[in-house]
DNA sequence: CACTTGACCTGTCCGC
DNA sequence: TGCGGACAGGTCAAGT
């Protein structure tokens, strides 16, 4: 999905654009996407106003006058696009991939009172929303069990080596996807900090000195801040909540660069492999894998 | 318990 | 052009 930085975009636009709003209609088409009752609906999510977003890891989080908040995870696919006065659609001169809304892979459609819209998108169907209490968020199993905001202060070295140790014996990057080892980091910024730091994403956590810890503890918050100051990165078809892409791919140094320089060593390709299960981007000079 | 793999879906791209 | 297979940014359940 949309990982933090691309979350953190979304968060920041819906708080711009839907804030105070009140919400007039809901519609949705696929139960997997949203599966609460209609009682539900009616009850705290027709009729109440937008009071605050937030983020936590990669969910977004939409505050309800009712008490009640909109849960979000987007996955793969997910997108949340906001259309209104503020925003221009389909044939403005933008970069904008989303046309006319909705379209097939709309999920859910809410409706506020100034005839704005709101719609969740989702071509793979892997993310979902749901509504429960607002007090009821942070005793959620995922939200007790997942690990800190990298880019807060609390998030030192010496807690993320910490953390990191107790996955000692899987590689180095399923350790930073892992989401409660720390919150936020996906594919893209996983070989993107790798690389940051000369770290094979193949080594074991075992075999990486504290030192090398420290390096991949900067480069994590440098590449997601970096990330979101670029509007986060669009490799398919993530987008904003103004259904703009991100930019931060042009500035990536492996992700989706196989069979280009390594920007340290010219002449060296990039390549492509397999690790953690997932398309690993490395350059074979920098990241090498010590032989135990 | 720690760790790895497959499943969840739809769409696209690549080779034949 | 058509068809089959691999692959795609995330997480979990089930397996070893």
């Amino acid at each position: 999905m949309p990982e933090l930085p691309e979350v953190e975009t979304v968060k920041r636009g819906l708080r711009r654009l839907i804030v105070g709003k009140t919400i007039q209609a809901e519609t949705h088409n696929n139960a997997k996407s949203f599966p609460n009752p209609p009682g539900d609906v009616k009850a705290f999510l027709v009729g109440a106003k937008v009071k605050d977003v937030r983020r936590r890891a990669k969910v977004l989080l939409i505050d309800l006058s009712t008490g009640y908040t909109l849960v979000i995870h987007l996955k793969m696919t997910g997108q949340m696009v906001y259309r209104g006065k503020e925003v221009f659609g389909a044939g403005h001169p933008n970069d904008s991939l989303i046309g006319k809304l909705p379209d097939k892979s709309t999920r859910v459609g809410l409706t506020f009172t100034d005839n704005s819209h709101l719609f969740f998108n989702d071509q793979r169907k892997f993310g979902w929303m749901r509504l429960m209490p607002t007090t009821e968020v942070p005793n959620t199993e995922f939200m007790k069990k997942v690990g800190p905001e990298p880019l807060e202060d609390a998030f030192t070295p010496k807690i993320f080596i910490q953390r990191i140790r107790r996955r000692a014996n899987t590689t180095i990057k399923a350790a930073i996807l892992d989401q409660t080892v720390l919150a936020g980091i996906g594919n893209i910024y996983a070989d993107e900090s790798l690389w940051g730091a000369k770290i094979h994403p193949a080594e074991r956590v075992k075999d990486v000195p504290d030192s090398k810890l420290k390096t991949l503890h900067k480069e994590i918050r440098f590449v997601l801040n970096l990330s979101i100051e670029k509007g986060g990165s669009t490799d398919r078809n993530y987008v904003n909540a103004e259904g703009k892409k991100g930019s931060y791919i042009d500035f990536a140094r492996v992700f989706r660069q196989e069979g280009k320089d390594c920007p340290r060593h010219p002449g060296v390709t990039i390549i492509k492999t397999r690790v953690a299960g997932r398309g690993t981007h490395t350059c074979p000079v920098c990241q090498v894998l010590k032989l135990a």
